[in-house]
DNA sequence: GGTGCAATTGCAACTATTTGCATTAAGGAT
DNA sequence: ATCCTTAATGCAAATAGTTGCAATTGCACC
């Protein structure tokens, strides 16, 4: 079974009501294989359905994001970015003076969140977590 | 030396300009005691200088930002808010389900700054992170 | 204390995202 | 298959934050 049928699948077991509108937006979001902004999906639908709306993209980006299928980030570039956790997992390191990404490991975080976990009973995502700070080249 | 000074002279010393606005700006910030909106800062601002404007406080945050006065946050509410570094150190964990916030002891970062910074060079910003995820009363 | 020039400002227009509301339609019950 | 309830949609308006530009002003140099 596909990626995107066991989120389908789940969402509808979930109580959410499944459209056209959502299964696209999931089918897109899933296959994008990288980070995609709520107006790159809303483009990418268009070609689909015909009548269909801005607003209710970031509708259905928030459901999943909220249910845990999307991961969500500001990575500096003035629209928000989107994937599945098939995207990851790793953290992005944004430099807040020059706006340089850069892809890191996130393995170190999993002590922190199992900390986390342990003394707020608080389950972290950090699968893909953006961490702003100063880069090495701004550094020096 | 008040800690309003201390920003202000090492703006001054890293070539900004020092206007009243961001005298003000930061004035308030560094008073604040708390978490503040743009839009709050702007309000208060305004019982000081006549004529001024909202995008003028919202670049002065960017600076304070970018130069490591003040830390940036999104907490679910709807509008991003600010604080100087005498506020914290501490992260707000906060639940993409019910929106609740609940602050903890930012030492359990200590060790991934650490890691951070020697495997990748980058100074991360953990002073005053929030990190989104599920909290206690939405996983049970 | 003037002068020059680039940084900063106010303003207006813009972009990104959210929300209220009337209409449509998913899906459980019959 | 049809009916019913209410969640989800499209649309338009609102809100949060950003940006281009002409006018102003901080401050380095004299
Ligand atoms: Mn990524
Ligand atoms: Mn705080
Ligand atoms: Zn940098
Ligand atoms: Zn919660």
């Amino acid at each position: 079974m596909s990626h995107c049928n066991t989120i389908i699948d789940t969402l509808r077991q979930r109580g959410y009501r499944i459209t056209p509108q959502r299964e696209i937006v999931v089918d897109i979001l899933a296959h994008a294989g990288r980070h995609i902004t709520a107006e790159e999906i809303f483009d990418q639908m268009q070609k689909r359905i015909r009548v269909t709306n801005l607003s209710t993209v970031y509708r259905t980006l928030d459901v999943l994001w909220e249910e845990g299928f999307a991961c969500r980030n500001d990575l500096s570039e003035g629209k928000t970015v989107y994937a599945t956790h098939q995207h990851g997992p790793h953290i992005h390191l944004v430099c807040r003076r020059c706006d340089a990404v850069l892809d890191a490991n996130s393995q170190v975080l999993d002590a922190m969140g199992e900390e986390i976990r342990s003394r707020y009973g608080f389950d972290a995502d950090l699968q893909h977590l953006s961490i702003f700070g100063i880069c090495a080249d701004c550094s020096a």
